[in-house]
DNA sequence: TTGACATGTGACCATCTGGTCACCTATTCT
DNA sequence: AGAATAGGTGACCAGATGGTCACATGTCAA
């Protein structure tokens, strides 16, 4: 399986979408800090994080009898680019802020 | 099914991928014209397509008996928000000119 | 050095997924 | 009207995926 496949199957899971969100908080975890998180067997988180692992999304470091997890962020930025036209990127953009300006439950003030 | 999860999921395939990088180079087309593109059975691209536009990576509009299909880069745009942060997506940007710079197999100039 | 702790492997099974087909409806053209 | 064209549905099957467990290796601390 190729590089990019690896990517996009990693993320298709919600576990291992899980995984990358509190690595997105807290950086540096151990394989038994994630576990306690999720309502899951070690076994089930370990297979994750090696899918993760594999397609670049996470990289680790062994420290002693630990092996510390960091979310690597460049393979969703490709995503983005391989969709995302440069020409076009700020309508977009345009139109998320405005979506998130209708759906804000107490607008401040009109804009 | 929640929406996030069929943007991921309608992502890890190959096949769904291909369609949005042919709506990509050209918006609009219909389901015969995508087929006759992709070594697949209409009935295949058919289903495909349908979980692009549940997902909301496709928009349609129907013209007569065709169907014309449109990507939708939103959702792509959140997946990059939701894990590069903006205080430090410059990095992740130079990282990749970097990657960029390096892997072009006839450099013009040393940097 | 012995026991506790952190991680790793291979097998196993229920469920999901990708692709095809027989058959169907709606629209256009002559 | 009748034929050709574009799109749609439900069933079916092989293979992939998610999760668990028994068992094993490497590391730390008393």
């Amino acid at each position: 399986m190729n590089d990019e496949d690896l990517v996009f199957k990693a993320l298709a899971d919600p576990t291992r979408r899980a995984l990358l969100d509190r690595l997105f908080v807290r950086d540096g975890q151990t394989l038994t800090q994630l576990e306690s998180e999720l309502d899951m067997t070690r076994f089930g988180v370990m297979k994750h994080l090696r899918l993760l692992e594999e397609a670049g999304l996470v990289v680790t470091r062994r420290q002693g009898r630990e092996k510390l997890h960091f979310l690597n962020p460049v393979p969703i930025r490709l995503i983005h680019d391989r969709w995302i036209d440069k020409y076009t990127e700020g309508h977009t953009r345009a139109l998320l802020d405005l979506k998130a300006e209708l759906e804000r439950d107490e607008p401040e003030e009109k804009r």
